[in-house]
RNA sequence: GGAGAAAUACCCAAGUCUGGUUGAAGGGAUCGGUCUUGAAAACCGACAGGUCGGGUAACCGGCGCGGGGGUUCAAAUCCCUCUUUCUCCGCCA
């Protein structure tokens, strides 16, 4: 969300903006919400100067009441009487400048940042470096569901069973593993300085509308029946609620967080679910990052968080690449994103496994998270989050990239502690 | 889940029964000063934040006593509702 001030000072630049995100058909929002903001101020004058009156003449009511001057009192009720017929009508037209305004602010893209590739769609994100030898072994390697089924690893029909598609049981080493890698994440990321947090995994429907439109509440949210509440997406949630309307020291910041949570996920919508892979389900595990920083840190937090992930990644012996969201895959609050890829020797390509964002100041505009600086101005801080690492997605390129010939899998050093020291895991026979 | 009490500014706290002179007493903290070699203490003084709007500015106005709504000429004060906290009971990993 911008500043209506910034709006008003240079619609040229916004309109730049929109059109970057080849999003004309919002172009139309910048002059009708100056033209909107000006009447509203019009008329907030007009109502303030009632008011004002109001509350005057109201005073000498009760000046005149306590006198004992009844007679003038009563006339004076009058005035005041009809003063508030006249401002009933302004109030209800400054409600409704004030939340037609708020919508189109809402839909008003944040600016991006100016070396932000111009694209339309994702197939014009630019890769700007591959990290690790993306290696296409002589051998096939499995889908990742079958490499789970030959450990015992994964029960999908059971899940289907009692949960319906969208859901799994992982099992044995393939369970083990997947709370391995969490757990190594974690500890990765307090290694990193991070604070470790278990965030709520419900939340209350204004935390809800607090972070995400009704369209994506819609498309992902979980009611609890009966309750105020809704099952989490993402910690990311969770987290950025926590800070909503919140005033913070400048001696807090940066504040770095690391949660972990379940996930819950309608997938409403475009992919939907997958039928046979632990790709897209209805709940899964992550690990987050989330960074609350003055404005002048958080480009170069950004570039922090994205390598943490890289180095998570390469750590775990899993090529990855950077790909920079072009300005048309890049979301309304985002200033720029960054996906981190993994390498697939399977279908021989990378596939999403997070996304690092920079969110300058627009959601922090949008929830109240400000700051008191040196000089005692209340700042917006900026905010960006990113995926350290989300199992089951995560598995599927760790169990594709450490696959042997012969159907084990190598555990990678790092993980070996959270493995009971194991350096491979090998195939069930039965 | 049941019953009761409460929420006031950076913190504590008065005001609520009985609506108007209360944007809010008092104390603490903070800042400045006197005193002191320095500090503490004591004393004196300052400071009421925030937000929206008008104005070149000085300044002026609206909102604002947990959130939202209502009654009233007028609400911290009365009514409804939600949230949170505390106490007791019940249940329970």
């Amino acid at each position: 969300m911008l500043d209506i001030k910034f709006v008003r000072e240079n619609p040229e630049k916004v309109k730049e903006n929109i059109k970057k995100k080849f999003q004309n058909n919002k172009l139309e929002f910048v002059d009708k919400v100056i033209t909107l903001d000006k009447e509203y101020r019009e008329i907030k004058v007009k109502a303030d100067t009632l008011r004002n009156e109001r509350n005057t003449i109201s005073d000498n009511i009760g000046s005149l009441m306590r006198e004992g001057k009844k007679e003038e009192g009563l006339a004076l009720k009058e005035k005041v009487i009809k003063i508030n017929d006249e401002l009933s009508t302004l109030e209800t037209e400054e409600e409704n400048y004030e939340n037609q305004i708020r919508e189109i602010m809402y839909l008003i893209p944040n600016m991006v940042a100016d070396d932000v590739p111009v694209g339309e769609d994702d197939s014009k994100n630019v890769e700007i470096e591959k990290i690790g030898d993306p290696i296409i072994p002589e051998y096939e390697i499995p889908y990742h569901a079958d490499i789970m089924a030959s450990f015992n690893g994964i029960d999908k029909e059971s899940a289907a069973k009692v949960s319906g598609n969208g859901f799994y049981y992982l099992m044995g080493d393939i369970a083990r593993l997947h709370s391995a890698v969490l757990s190594y994440a974690r500890d990765f990321m307090i290694d990193k300085g991070f604070t470790y947090c278990i965030p709520p995994y419900m939340i209350r429907s204004d935390a809800v509308n607090g972070v995400m439109s009704f369209e994506e509440k819609e498309a992902m949210m979980y009611k609890i029946e009966g309750e105020d509440l809704y099952l989490i997406g993402t910690s990311e949630h969770s987290m950025i609620a926590k800070f909503k309307n919140q005033m913070l020291k400048e001696c807090e910041l940066p504040i770095t967080m690391t949660s972990y949570s379940p996930c819950f996920r309608k997938e409403v919508g475009a992919h939907g679910i997958e039928e046979r892979g632990v790709y897209r389900v209805h709940q899964f595990e992550k690990q987050e990052m989330i960074v609350i920083c003055k404005p002048e840190d958080s480009e170069s937090w950004y570039e922090r968080m994205l390598n943490y992930t890289v180095e998570l990644f390469r750590s775990l012996d899993i090529p990855v690449r950077k790909l920079v969201c072009c300005t048309g895959d890049l979301a309304d609050l985002k200033y720029r994103s960054c996906d981190v890829e993994a390498w697939s020797p399977r279908q021989k390509t990378y596939f999403e496994v997070g996304s690092c964002s920079n969110l300058t100041d627009a959601q922090a505009r949008r929830l109240g998270i400000r700051y008191k600086d040196e000089n005692g101005n209340r700042v917006f801080a900026h905010t960006l989050n990113n995926t350290v690492l989300t199992p089951p997605r995560m598995l599927i390129a760790f169990l594709e990239n450490n696959y042997n010939e012969d159907g084990s899998v190598n555990i990678p050093e790092v993980l070996r502690p959270y493995m009971g020291g194991k350096e491979k895991i090998e195939k069930k026979v039965c």
